[in-house]
Formats: structure tokens, sequence, C-alpha cells
DNA sequence: GGGATGCGTACGGGAAGGAG
DNA sequence: CTCCTTCCCGTACGCATCCC
């Protein structure tokens, strides 16, 4: 044993005065005083014998130690309730997941109908992010998992192919000429443009002409289906604005994408978020 | 207002002792 | 030897109060 392990609670306290920011409101969220959370700290950092709190009149600090603390017991506090999910097998339960704006409006909506038919208990909660913000929130385990398309290095984690399809160069449908249009591109550096910058240049001999480059494929998709250039994203950005775009210079660019749901790699998944996943199989 | 501290209370676990 | 009861001690907690 630990001396830890004898502080379970302790730590839970602990925990909850630095997520709150307040002993005050970790003494509420755990049904106890705010004496029993000062004591409690004072435990934990005699147990530890290091300071979590730089102990100052009327407001504390958290110290470099007690924010690792923190972060370690957030990791352990979230593997407890998948262990308790993964022994009770209780019904409904939650799951924490992260994918990008244009994934949640273009293809999020389909899965979350089916999870909604499947999974009627399950409580569902979901954040957007960039890439590495995802990435970010994986590693520090506040989301169980991540939802990308594998234009970036997913190397560092299990993960779990949830659909396919192309890069493609789109322009308005009522567009007649679009050989006066720049392009519209990520403004990120990644393979999908980095190809069709290649392609370009190989038939045309001379540079891209990028009118913009912008962080968001449906900024994209909404700037192209305007008129304003020729759009390079993914297909099911697409899908919904069939009526309005046409597929253009199919030569230039057709990169094949998968979307993968990534897990952070050798630790417990959460059952829940196994069971939904499955769901982009159906 | 927010955290620290002193003091009293409740509760659980272990030791000791008695009955069968 | 086993089971039950009683007592003691440590721990956790709340209330009241203090300090900044």
């Amino acid at each position: 044993m630990t001396k830890l392990q004898y502080s379970l609670v302790n730590l839970k306290y602990f925990f909850d005065v630095v997520k709150t920011g307040s002993f005050g409101e970790s003494a509420k969220h755990n049904h106890v005083s705010q004496s029993a959370i000062s004591q409690a700290i004072g435990k934990l950092e005699e147990t530890l014998q290091c300071q979590l709190f730089s102990h100052q009149p009327g407001r504390c600090k958290i110290t470099e130690k007690g924010m690792r603390l923190f972060e370690e017991a957030r990791e352990l506090f979230q593997q407890l309730q998948r262990i308790e999910n993964c022994i009770t097998e209780q019904e409904g339960g939650s799951i924490t997941f992260a994918c990008t704006h244009s994934f949640a409006v273009g293809i999020l909506p389909e899965y979350l109908k089916r999870a909604s038919k499947s999974l009627p208990a399950l409580k569902i909660n979901f954040r957007l992010g960039h890439y590495q913000d995802i990435k970010e929130w994986l590693k520090k385990g506040i989301i169980d998992f991540g939802i990308l398309i594998d234009n970036d290095d997913l190397s560092l984690f299990d993960c779990q192919k949830i659909d396919q399809g192309h890069f493609r160069l789109y322009a308005a449908k009522q567009c007649k000429d679009i050989s006066s249009l720049g392009f519209l591109l990520d403004s990120d550096e990644r393979k999908e443009s980095n190809f069709l910058k290649h392609c370009y240049q190989k038939k045309y001999k001379k540079e891209l002409p990028v009118k913009m480059e912008i962080s968001s494929w449906e900024v994209i998709a909404n700037l192209t289906e305007a008129g304003l250039g020729v759009g390079l994203f993914p297909d099911y950005v697409a899908r919904k604005r069939k009526s309005k775009l046409k597929i253009v210079l199919p030569e230039l660019s057709s990169t094949p994408y998968a979307i993968y749901a990534i897990f952070k790699k050798n630790t417990l998944q959460n059952p829940n978020a196994l069971k939904f996943c499955e769901l982009f199989h159906k």
C-alpha cells in the first residue's frame, strides 16, 4: 500500500478544490464542510510531505507540485470511473469526445441519431476543437476519444477507422468560368494542400494561385458556395451542399482520407465510448 | 469573503473480557 | 474455540471563531 492509497477521499477533495478553484465549492460538491476540506488538504500535504497550495490568507494558490498531483489525480479518477463502468456494465453511463467543427456539422448528426436509437440512456458530451486541441484533451484525459482525419500524424494514438472519402476541389454550381477564381485552402500545411500545389505546378508550370487560407473547411465551403473561389475540402463537407456545389478539376485533387476515432494508447477504454464507436460501422 | 484552527461529537475498528 | 458485549482510541467531521 502506498501512502496515497489511504487518502483517496482527501485526494478527491483536493482535486475538486483545484477544479472549482475554491475550498467552499469543493465542500459543497462533496457534501462536507469547508473545514473538512481544509483538514483533508492538510493531511494530504502531510502524507506527501510537500506543499500543494501556497497558503495565503483569503486565497490559496496551487503550487507546481500541487498542479502535478492534480493532473495525475484527474487520470486516476477517470480510470476509476472506467473501472466502475466496466464492472457494473451499467445501462446509460456517459461519454465525452471531441471532433472538428466540420465533422460535427457534416457527419455527426447522423451518428447522434443512431446513438439516440441504439443507446438511448447514454449521456453524450462533445466539444469542438482543432487537431492540436483534440490531441491535447485526449492526452490530459479530458475526453474519452477524439475524431480526426488522417491528414495529421496519429501514430501516438490507438486508432479505429470510422469513415473514409476524398478531398476534392469544388466550385459554385452557377459559376461558369472558374479560371479567374483563386483557390481556398486550409491554413494548416497538410498533405492534401501540398499535393494540390504539386499537381498544379506540374500541370500549369506555375504556382497555385491561393486566394485565401482559412482554418475551417465549413467556412471554405461557404465561401466556395458564394462563388468566391475554388475550395479544397473533404467530400463529407460537400454532401449537404450537393445542389449548390460541383466538383471541378478532378485531375488536380482527389486525395483519399480516412476518419479515425482516436484513443489514448495502453489505457482501459470507457466501454460506452467503444459501443458508441461501433455505431459508425452500422 | 475565504481559508485556518480549536474544540466537541459521532462513528468504526480493534482489544479485552465474559458466557456458552 | 466461538460469539457477543463493552470499552478505548483514532479518525473524520461540523460549528464557532479568528485572521487577513
